[in-house]
DNA sequence: CTATGAGTTAAAGTCGACTTTAACTAATGT
DNA sequence: ACATTAGTTAAAGTCGACTTTAACTCATAG
């Protein structure tokens, strides 16, 4: 009779995990500690992620880096344990969480434009090509920014 | 012979001020006290704040905005009070900031991506366009997102 | 001229998001 | 077998960026 292969999923331990998801152990048992992640545990208690488990912790950082805090993926999360009754909550939450971003992106555009601007008036002073009394006030005056 | 008439520039004291910049009392205080902005005193001793310090908080603001603490913001402005001498200092210092904030810039665009497509896709739940069980993951793989 | 609302200071407190410590147990290479 | 290295917990500590408190003084309308 042939030995029957069980296909296992692999388990990560925390620190190849750490590693995988470019977070720290203390923090992943952290997430954990506030309900974001729920890894499994091997015979002998240590615990063990699976590459779903990072599919998981991936998605819950692009929230995060939308602006979520801790505190709105743990209701996230917790809403999601709830089953589909919750899925209109969830949709709201992160549709109000887009809107927040949307807003913070504009402002992110226009302090890069400002940022920019200043990047330039200085290249203009150290390259000469502005004069050494001239203000960036009037620098700005002269592109058609409106602020 | 005709009243002589001084043109003053206005002043704001903290509070009118707070307001003008959208910055609190207490939050001015503190950009003071680590040097980043000096406001006036009159002869009563109150401090008082000009349109031009508002275009200075303002510009500040902006900086913060793309990423820099205040301790970048700091050493900004010590370099800026040392004169030209640190002009080139102060420009590789910008330029690094745009560095970090384009490579945060293409970070934030893509978890705008992942929150769109989440919202998608529990819109398609809740109208009924995506089965019931179809999962997060199944309907990010029939969009033709790479990762 | 006095009540009420700003403004003053220095110092302590808060908050979010981790990080570090301490005191342990488990796994692994030689 | 034994020395490393990795993992365990709960609790305390850190850090940046403010905010709050306490104990005052100053400004101004009635």
């Amino acid at each position: 009779m042939a030995t029957k292969t069980v296909v296992t999923e692999k388990r990560y331990r925390i620190g190849e995990f750490a590693t995988k998801t470019g977070l720290s152990g203390p923090t992943l048992r952290y997430y954990e500690k506030e309900g974001l992640v729920k890894p499994h545990r091997s015979d002998n208690g240590l615990r063990y992620y699976t590459d779903a488990d990072a599919s998981w912790i991936k998605f819950l950082l692009h929230l995060k880096g939308t602006g979520m805090t801790i505190e709105q993926l743990k209701q996230y999360v917790a809403w999601r344990a709830e089953g589909d009754a919750t899925i209109t909550k969830r949709l709201q939450l992160l549709k109000n969480v887009r809107r927040g971003f949307l807003q913070e992106f504009e402002e992110l555009q226009h302090s890069m434009t400002i940022l920019n601007d200043k990047i330039d008036w200085y290249q203009g002073k150290v390259d000469g090509h502005i004069s050494d009394n001239e203000g960036f006030a009037n620098y700005l005056a002269s592109l058609n920014h409106e602020e």
